[in-house]
DNA sequence: AGTGCTTCTGATAATGATTATCATTCTATA
DNA sequence: TATAGAATGATAATCATTATCAGAAGCACT
């Protein structure tokens, strides 16, 4: 459990998971709380295939639909860089920014980290172009996309 | 016209991707020229419901073909951030390096451009990274994403 | 300007991820 | 424990994108 590590760090995030829900009078089921496991288990965004594999019993139409709602509720995030699939992460305020690197060949995403000092600067400077264009940023999404570790060896062409 | 400005810089541009195209036996027909020339025309990513705005005559069926052949032969770029379609626009090596602003709301894309110094830090970062994962870095993709101020206006709650 | 060969095109059907529907089951609270 | 609002799972519907296929150009060579 990479992103959140310890057991007080986890129930915070149900804790507080939880409590953002209720806000919208919507339960915290064993279903959703097994949803944020999966996604707080990982230390990459995940798609449905994926959710299935880790908790078959899930309906798909269930886990898109929680997807959903937790998304509209600002708990999810969803990737949409190419594949077939989206991949979804838990949001921000939940788990550290970061960003991703996307491989063109197998679709995969690991997340990566800039230094504070870089990642600031970008900020201040996005911000900064927003404003000259009437635009009200929320937040970034930097991919760097190339193929993967595993796909340069497959394909050593 | 844009990303290209006078007759003469458009006319290399066909020159260059009828050079490109004709590598891979394949030809620099008039619907592919048109297609070119929309997205050159264009300050922004195009989807399919807009490229048919504006062409109206090619055949969606058509439009898509040649847009995922010219994606192959690296003249075309395709951008996957969210909305129902898909976005096209120029690839790197014909159009200059540019960043996107993404509204969450209609979906819309601006092009936005990052200083010279800022931009090459960053991609001197990344690469760092991605040698440490050994992943092999072809592009980078950094979107903002927020309201756009025509969404701001109609939504001002 | 005709033949053979390959590529393009447009119409149409197929695919497949995501969404909507709906009947049923759960849960919180009275 | 009755009830009203939510959640679930099975299923069908949606809809952007892809695949298919028959006919139309385009090109090379004679």
């Amino acid at each position: 459990m990479p992103t959140t590590h310890t057991e007080k760090e986890r129930s915070e995030l149900h804790r507080r998971v939880g409590e953002r829900l209720s806000e919208d009078d919507h339960r915290y089921t064993t279903s959703r709380q097994r949803l944020v496991d999966a996604l707080a288990d990982s230390t990459r965004p995940l798609t449905l295939p994926d959710i299935t594999k880790i908790a078959p019993d899930l309906a798909a139409s269930s886990v898109y639909r929680n997807l959903e709602m937790l998304e509209r509720a600002g708990v999810v995030r969803r990737i949409n860089s190419g594949g077939n699939h989206a991949h979804f992460e838990l949001a921000e305020p939940l788990i550290s920014h970061h960003h991703h690197l996307v491989c063109t060949d197998c679709g995969g995403i690991t997340d990566i980290h800039l230094k504070d000092e870089l990642e600031q600067t970008l900020v201040e400077a996005l911000n900064a172009i927003a404003q000259t264009h009437g635009f009200k940023p929320q937040d970034h999404n930097l991919d760097l996309h190339g193929a993967c570790a595993l796909c340069n060896e497959h394909k050593p062409a």
